[in-house]
DNA sequence: AAAATATAGTTACCCTAACTAACTAATATA
DNA sequence: TATATTAGTTAGTTAGGGTAACTATATTTT
């Protein structure tokens, strides 16, 4: 009885380290952290966005989103462009930025495959799922 | 094409915030954060341990063990002592420690049944056996 | 037994990745 | 036109981790 099995959040927990860890890794190539290719990837995927929006989508406040933004701006990866609104920003990826963004996704999803090894499509699916309604659990709070 | 498919790693890192922000919030009436309570727990449930051994369980360093520690200590939920080899500091919980742990352990289960609301069990359980092999797969990495 | 090596824990300092508060400039509303 | 709101920045704080260098004790080698 005082041996509890470990539940999904402890599993959970357990990943988070090593797998960021790993990835960030992987980045340090292009002298990228998780949190800034998290945005990259986003802007290039679903954008371009102004900053306002990125911060909206990574539910993360504004003055981390204009630190995450001038970090890949001094690499080169994106630029900014004013808006029809003068306050707006938009945020877009630099030609060197693709070619990074192209590159990183390539690796890291070759990387990402090597970690589901031996995983069925279904369950990575199942898990998927779960994890989802997990966070609209957690956000209507 | 562009649009891609979020994968199950998408999901994994959009949950961690809002997932550790939760838990913290309902720590905090105990002045904890998850860090601290995760050694808590370990101890409590697997201990009593070493720093070295909690270091080794949670995968962190060793001054970051010193630090949780410290703060357990501050806190008065944990002791230590030393062990037949005087380098070792055996930690473990304090009476008030004891109290704090049982009525947390109460509180979080409550809440992490509520993420879990509208999932099977037998999804939660493929879902923790998929987080459990990446585990694998990452440290194997 | 003595010297060299390894281990447990601490201290000092560094980093990422977030946060809030207070600000400027521009836009929208009363 | 005055007021309120919004986009973005700056300054300062926090959690949560890391490495390097240290002390004290144990272990291993010679």
């Amino acid at each position: 009885m005082s041996q509890k099995e470990p539940t999904l959040f402890d599993s959970y927990r357990e990943l988070y380290r090593p797998y960021v860890n790993a990835v960030n890794n992987r980045l340090a190539k292009y002298q990228l952290y998780t949190s800034q290719w998290v945005v990259l990837r986003l802007i290039r995927v679903k954008g371009p966005f102004t900053q306002a929006e990125i911060a909206k989508e990574t539910r993360v406040e504004k003055p981390s989103v204009t630190r995450i933004t001038q970090k890949l701006i001094d690499l080169g990866y994106v630029e900014t462009k004013q808006g029809e609104d003068k306050r707006e920003k938009y945020v877009r990826l630099t030609v060197l930025g693709e070619e990074v963004y192209e590159q990183l996704q390539k690796e890291l999803t070759d990387f990402l495959k090597d970690l589901t090894e031996g995983i069925s499509e279904e369950d990575l699916k199942t898990a998927r799922n779960v994890l989802n309604q997990i966070l609209q659990n957690v956000l209507r709070g």
